[in-house]
RNA sequence: GCUCCCAUCGUCUAGUGGCCAAGGAUGCCGCCCUCUCACGGCGGAGACACGGGUUCGACUCCCGUUGGGAGUACCA
């Protein structure tokens, strides 16, 4: 039987980390097993629901690589994969349930209900409403009304999570909820059971969260008749502070990460690990991710969110990547960034790919080779230190020097400027850093020989002679 | 309050009764490399929440305490 998964969001927002990685396990276990990865949107919240919030899901599960099988775009014969377009098939099994007996209605006020709950809160119970219409056999004609689940009274409710074993309710504890609303429409603990039967999923993969709704969605199945197919939570990813995560810990949208120029292979590497582990794994593609996955090595404990470690495997990736393939896929960023990249791209990539824990910083780190002359951003403390009024002199000269150098490859730049400096009698570092500041207008930056083959003779040139001119031109 | 879940370095984690005077990664610190910044290399500090059991032997099993998290809706 193959096996089958799914991601279920609401499109009342975006796509937030805790829903990717939820998104990202069961889509793990679902390649792992060649089964069926399965999206369906969960959009009854009408007041909340938006399609733009929809069509932002999608785009960003795709850029992750979180690929569906069956669901908005993809098709799939388990459809419609929106439950708003799903609305006629839950009233039959409303009636089964009603017909069965194992559903009744009420028709208590909000008024009572709040009391009842009140009461037994005061009285340190469980607040549950108390079964008042459970035995009056109210029909169709009663007004208006909620449909309930007659919930089983005693006994125990076995979940047996595969990641967390065995979870035991007691009956008792569980109250006889809602499975349709007095307005018609039916309860989210009653449209998952039947939206995943008739999507036939086998595996419930969601969050922590969820663990508690698990022994009513059980009784559920059970009362339908239906197969009730397995269960595993994940923890919640939390903030550094430990507590939910929100935007007082950082960005929580997906969408964020990628503006901020995170690669989606590194997001996905690291919530993968985030609450999940194999050995020493620590730098992972999808596809080895893939081929190693498994719930047993899910951990059972939630996981903070942790920006270092996440921007070190940026890093990783981004150095390990092909310069070509980096370059194509910077431009997004130097266009968002405003900068007007040309055929020098690839070489100055190459220069800064070790420099950057993300794509926004590759674009800063880099701007400096397109930007205009009189736009480049100047360090004063830079400027102060290494262009002073002896240094225009050499800068002067290091530019005929290096005009006169026809090669221009790393090679012969290094022999050139390390000849200059023996001839002045001057350190390397003396020479350098005014170049580097001339270039870039900051103290730090790529490797000289290679940034000026990156920068091309031409610019070079130019800046080296303007950083002269910008030296004070009599010594203080 | 009640129910459920969880508990190894700051963080992510390895560890399934002896291989652990607890390993890796990140972050932090130091040294090296070096034209700067990165990258890289080497080294360092840093944890089994606490208390009881069980056992010849507990990080590993059981109980309790403490701490954290989740749920407790005519939201999903």
């Amino acid at each position: 039987m193959t096996m089958r998964l799914r991601f279920a969001p609401s499109p009342t927002g975006y796509l937030h980390i805790g829903g990717a990685r939820t998104a990202l396990f069961n889509w793990l276990l679902a390649r792992k097993n060649k089964g069926v990865f399965l999206l369906r949107i969960e959009d009854t919240d009408t007041k909340r629901s938006k399609p733009e919030f929809e069509a932002q899901i999608l785009r960003d599960m795709a850029w992750l690589g979180l690929d569906w099988d069956e669901g908005p775009g993809a098709g799939g014969d388990h459809g419609p994969y929106r439950q708003t377009e799903r609305q006629g098939r839950y009233a039959v099994y409303i009636a089964q349930m009603l017909e069965s007996g194992k559903a009744y209605r009420c028709t208590c006020t909000k008024e009572r209900l709040t009391a009842v709950r009140e009461a037994a809160q005061a009285s340190g119970a469980k607040p549950k409403y108390d079964g008042h219409c459970r035995g009056l056999g109210l029909g169709s004609d009663c007004g208006e009304h909620v449909i309930r689940f007659a919930a089983p009274l005693s006994g125990e409710t076995v979940v047996a999570d595969l990641v967390k074993g065995d979870v035991t309710f007691n009956n008792e504890e569980l109250d006889d909820l809602i499975i349709q609303r007095s307005n018609g429409t039916p309860t989210y603990n009653f449209v998952v059971v039947v939206d995943d039967h008739e999507m036939a999923v086998t595996h419930v993969i969601r969050g922590d969260d969820h663990l508690n709704n698990t022994p009513k969605q059980q009784m559920l199945y059970e009362a339908l008749g239906l197969p009730v197919p397995k269960f595993a939570h994940l923890p919640i990813i939390l903030g550094k502070d430990g507590g939910k995560m929100s935007k007082r810990h950082g960005d929580t949208s997906v969408g964020a990460y990628r503006e901020k120029g995170f690669l989606p292979e590194a997001l996905l590497n690291y919530l993968t690990r985030l609450g999940w582990a194999c050995g020493d794994m620590e730098h992972f593609s999808a596809d080895e991710a893939v081929a190693a996955f498994g719930l047993g090595g899910v951990a059972k404990a939630g996981a903070k969110w942790d920006m270092d470690k996440l921007s070190w495997l940026n890093q990783q990736w981004i150095m390990a990547m092909d310069t070509k393939v980096l370059a194509e896929r910077s431009l997004p960023y130097f266009e968002a960034a405003g900068v007007a990249t040309d055929a020098r791209l690839e070489a100055v990539v190459g220069t800064v790919q070790a420099r950057a824990k993300t794509m926004v910083e590759l674009v800063e780190a880099a701007a400096f080779y397109f930007t205009a002359d009189e736009a480049l951003a100047w360090d004063d403390k830079a400027t102060k230190k290494f262009l002073k009024y002896s240094t225009g002199a050499v800068l002067r000269d290091l530019g005929d020097v290096l005009e006169a150098n026809e090669a221009w490859t790393e090679e012969s730049l290094e022999l050139s400027v390390k000849a200059f400096c023996e001839a002045r009698e001057l350190g390397l570092g003396k020479v350098a850093q005014p170049i580097r500041v001339s270039m870039t207008g900051q103290k730090k930056g790529p490797g000289l020989y290679e940034m000026l083959v990156a920068a091309g003779k031409t610019l070079a040139i130019r800046r080296i002679r303007a950083g002269a001119d910008r030296c004070p031109q009599s010594p203080s």
